[in-house]
DNA sequence: TTGCTAAACGGAGGATACCTCCGTATAACT
DNA sequence: AGTTATACGGAGGTATCCTCCGTTTAGCAA
């Protein structure tokens, strides 16, 4: 008896995690062509599961655009984890910014329903914010102490530049302008310019 | 006879225009409260008119998204015009900036719908993208041509970084961040700082 | 292994929203 | 006032959403 079910939770079923696993991989590519409006019966078709069994794991449209994004998020997370390595801060905070760019690039219709689920959710918007700001956070705080860039710019700040230079992604060119906007923008942070 | 239909068209239908005009407003209404994926019979509703009359000025959900945002824009574009009077360019450019993120902050839902339809119609892209390209191009030359900014930033460049900035626009204080980084980007525009 | 049970599966089906179609109404023109 | 092109509105067919529940299966104990 010392082994009441309500007391010991049991293993996670294997075919569960499995199935979740599917379903995000098949909304992911889905969501990536489609756009956000993709129908979800399509997603569980792709993913070789039932519809139950999407709705069981994710309740609402919402819930699976969100499960998608936060494992983008954490990968975002990693590198900049990696480049705490990087000699110069300043250079360091560059090649992440630039990097996030290349990583947006290879979305899509992913963007839509990023938008949608920002707007619904602020819970997410808490999450995401909060990883993608310690990484920057740590990338800038090191460059702050180099004393290489002023000192009245937040990670928060910075976040909603990069953001905001990713979203018109879809036009021709979109990357070296958001490149160039980069540059401007790190050199609008140093400091030691000698302003006049 | 001189009057066949085919050739001499009929002035249109005053109920016509009337109609299309309720529906666009109930569509900027529903849309900025209840996001992207509002019900369009809700918008019929709202507006006073049958689905059906909906559906004939507007044959998809993307061509209402477009009509309403078309008008936002235009409303910019003129924004720019009146600035052209202000004495010195760098301050223009920067007022129009600050208002465009006021103008911004008034829609809310209004920001998914515009990434849905971003992503579908790359007309619209390229309607605003021209109008609003313009407006800022404007206020640009004239800040280069006083030699008051770098010369090798386009208005796209600047265009990308303002809607950026605007974009995660539901987060407390997003206001005062968006203002501080278009100071940061100005600075980061402006020649003659002395650079090392 | 075998049996037991909680957990997960899957898809039928009611509800909702989309969108077309066409009979009716009405504004523009003579 | 009569004529006609134009617009209106909503019924209804279709697709998608999402819930519910009978069936299946993985984990656990003996």
């Amino acid at each position: 008896m010392e082994t009441k079910p309500q007391d010991r939770l049991r293993k996670p079923r294997a075919d569960a995690q499995r199935n979740r696993e599917r379903v995000l991989e098949a909304a992911k590519a889905v969501f990536s062509v489609g756009g956000a409006e993709a129908s979800l019966e399509a997603v569980a078709r792709q993913a070789g599961v039932g519809i139950g069994t999407l709705y069981r794991h994710f309740p609402t449209r919402e819930d699976l655009f969100e499960a998608v994004y936060r494992r983008e998020v954490e990968q975002l997370a990693e590198l900049a984890e990696e480049l705490k390595s990087e000699p110069s801060p300043v250079e360091a905070l560059r090649r992440w910014l630039r990097s996030t760019v290349q990583f947006v690039a290879t979305k899509k219709g992913m963007m839509a329903a990023l938008a949608i689920v920002m707007n619904a959710n602020s819970e997410l918007a808490a999450y995401s914010h909060g990883h993608l700001t310690r990484s920057i956070g740590a990338l800038l705080t090191r460059a702050v102490d180099a004393g290489e860039i002023r000192n009245d710019i937040s990670a928060d700040d910075v976040l909603r530049a990069l953001i905001g230079m990713c979203y018109m992604h879809d036009q021709t060119g979109w990357q070296q302008s958001v490149l160039r906007l980069l540059d401007v923008f790190v050199d609008g942070l140093r400091v030691a310019k000698g302003r006049a």
